[in-house]
DNA sequence: CAAATATATTAATATATATCAATAAAAATA
DNA sequence: TATTTTTATTGATATATATTAATATATTTG
């Protein structure tokens, strides 16, 4: 039985495996592999800009990274990106000749970057390729709705249990790990600002649902931290 | 030149224009035809459910709706979805076996649900359909993006400011009309309750930038509601 | 290692917006 | 048309969270 709020998550990384290079020829694959080039991004270096014209597309080959919005007073995290995901797929979209989006390595990354006009054309020529496009962005989308909903509608103290475990369950799959986050990354995840994110983790420290000092960070209480997460 | 801030608003209607059954041949088109039934919804009727198996693709052919998430306690409107759009085209994703959201009417208006193997079906077959779809759902999320940066950070009078340039400009494409939506459905719209969606109105009024008498409403100040949106 | 810089923490205060409650107006129904 | 129900409006109050500012702690750099 499937419960509605387990789709109300504020947690900003994609569980699909991307599969869709499996999906290739080997004649497509080395295309591909031609017109692309493998960059290595240092921690908190920026890996694309906002406004910028679309020439490529990004796969992070290993790494994290973050996708966001920035007005120049506020950022928001869209997503975060882990290796085997795309940064951006949506840029494939003819409307979009600009990009939307920013991105920047939380961690040493290494990212491709193809050629988009190459992209399409393996796209027209491999209906399996597109097929698993079509599932990445379908994936991509579900897990906005309910990240968008959560950032809207939740308050501070479940967006931040969402991210915990998200952290936790999603990136590290370890229930101890050493944050590579700062607050404020936290704040841009969570939509707050830092001193509130200082303050909820201080409160869940001080409740026992987690372990923390530093950078260093532990959940203690799984549980109470998922009821946290769909109570509000 | 393009300002970044063109890209941010918490407009939540397709501009793009849905080409993709053109892409159809005769066989094909007719086996969609086949395998969907064109349905009357009328005004306020549910159209879809949160949380129910999905079967089906939805179009809307003529009318107006909302695609939204409720979790009991709120409402956020993901986004309006006019004739010529697909109510969800992320439920063709192989992960989403369930609804992620619900969809009602808010004028009567026809959807046509097609059978999902059927449009899968067809999806293997063409691959000009294929990238049709690509680019719709690579719309969708950059136009989810922007609303979703919106309604985190901008402040409520920037928010009702983009709604109504929405409404107006694509929506009914007039400067004045009839509004079909309650003070509630425009607070689920922007994210806030209905008693500030009222406070915000009055108070363009007030300022002359809307004229508006019950369900009346006409944009009197463009240029300065679009300065609203813009700087908050 | 010391100095400089960036990040984290804490507390006090401000504020936007929700919530609550009461009334008015509009729409639906008998 | 009168009655009931729903939606809109208004004002008073509560509250979550941002903002500001000051200090402490890490981290980087010379």
């Amino acid at each position: 039985m499937q419960n509605i709020n387990s789709i109300l998550s504020s947690c900003s990384i994609s569980s699909h495996q991307c599969r869709c290079f499996e999906k290739l020829s080997e004649a497509e694959a080395a295309l591909i592999d031609k017109n692309s080039v493998k960059i290595r991004f240092s921690k908190g270096e920026i890996i694309s800009k906002q406004g910028s014209f679309v020439s490529q597309i990004m796969y992070m080959e290993k790494g994290l990274a973050k996708v966001y919005i920035d007005n120049g007073k506020n950022t928001l995290v869209l997503k975060i990106i882990k290796e085997g995901n795309f940064i951006g797929l949506t840029t494939l979209s003819e409307d979009s000749t600009f990009l939307q989006y920013s991105a920047s390595a939380y961690i040493d990354s290494d990212v491709r970057l193809i050629d988009i006009s190459v992209f399409r054309q393996v796209l027209s020529s491999n209906i399996e390729f597109a097929k698993e496009v079509i599932e990445i962005l379908g994936t991509n989308s579900a897990q906005m709705y309910g990240r968008f909903f959560c950032l809207t509608h939740k308050q501070s103290y479940g967006r931040l249990a969402d991210i915990l475990l998200c952290l936790s369950e999603r990136i590290f799959k370890k229930e101890e790990f050493e944050l590579p986050l700062s607050r404020k990354d936290l704040a841009e995840l969570s939509g707050m600002s830092s001193e509130t994110v200082i303050r909820m983790l201080k409160r869940f420290h001080a409740e026992g649902l987690i372990y923390m000092k530093g950078k260093e960070m532990k959940i203690v209480d799984f549980e109470k931290l998922r009821r946290i997460s769909e109570t509000g």
